[in-house]
DNA sequence: TTCACCTGTAAGAGTTTTCTTACACGTGAA
DNA sequence: TTCACGTGTAAGAAAACTCTTACAGGTGAA
């Protein structure tokens, strides 16, 4: 995606406006790992890396791929999206044309 | 701040990731206004706006000036800072060094 | 004085986020 | 079988966030 909406804009914000989450993204951007491993890596526990690697996956930063290893165990390993957003008050501005809050209806129409 | 802290880092996003705020921040970006006109124009309770104002200001995103209009009224007045945050894994991985969560400490410290 | 504006903040409810603990299932090796 | 390693997920508590309502102060004009 080259332009996110403004609320995958706002759901990628909020997945990054966390320090685990930004240590997690840190350390991927060194290399992919699976979740067990990098859990030890990062010092947390592996249910909540689980839990933080779903809401980074789901925003689009991090994408996850379930392989076999050698000896058939089967080890998710998960990598950094190349995103590359910028974020100045009028690139915030044009998402927020996006945004689908507005009280009611999912999104606003564009027109010409 | 050219290269703000992970921390600061951190605290900005969180800031912008909410669809009011981003609203906010945008609606600005087309002009400074004072709060209780600004809370018309989004059409948001003045209490809520004011909450929300004080986020962003705390993150550095807009700044506010109490003036005083030519009839004696004190307005506060709003306007976007000049901020240009550029996401990618590899500035994200720059930034996470300088946070100061891992565990104790406010803030590793920079060496070499 | 009363009204219409402006400002600020505090109390409370409802929701979301964050984290721990515990459980479930799978594999290969001892 | 039991152990060590991988996977996923559910339940619950504590904390943070979001929002409404209500109150308190200031000014100038009717």
């Amino acid at each position: 995606m080259t332009e996110p909406t403004g609320d995958q804009l706002v759901e990628a914000l909020a997945a990054l406006a966390n320090p685990l989450r930004l240590r997690i993204v840190a350390t991927l951007a060194g290399g992919r790992d699976y979740v067990s491993n990098l859990a030890r890596v990062i010092g947390v526990s592996r249910p909540l890396l689980h839990m933080h690697l779903q809401r980074l996956e789901a925003a689009g930063l991090v994408v996850g791929s379930l392989e076999l290893s050698e000896d058939g165990k089967a080890m998710k390993y998960f990598e950094v999206a190349d995103f590359d957003l910028r974020l100045t008050a009028s690139t915030l501005a044009r998402a927020a044309r996006t945004l689908s809050d507005p009280a009611k209806g999912p999104a606003p129409k564009e027109q010409s």
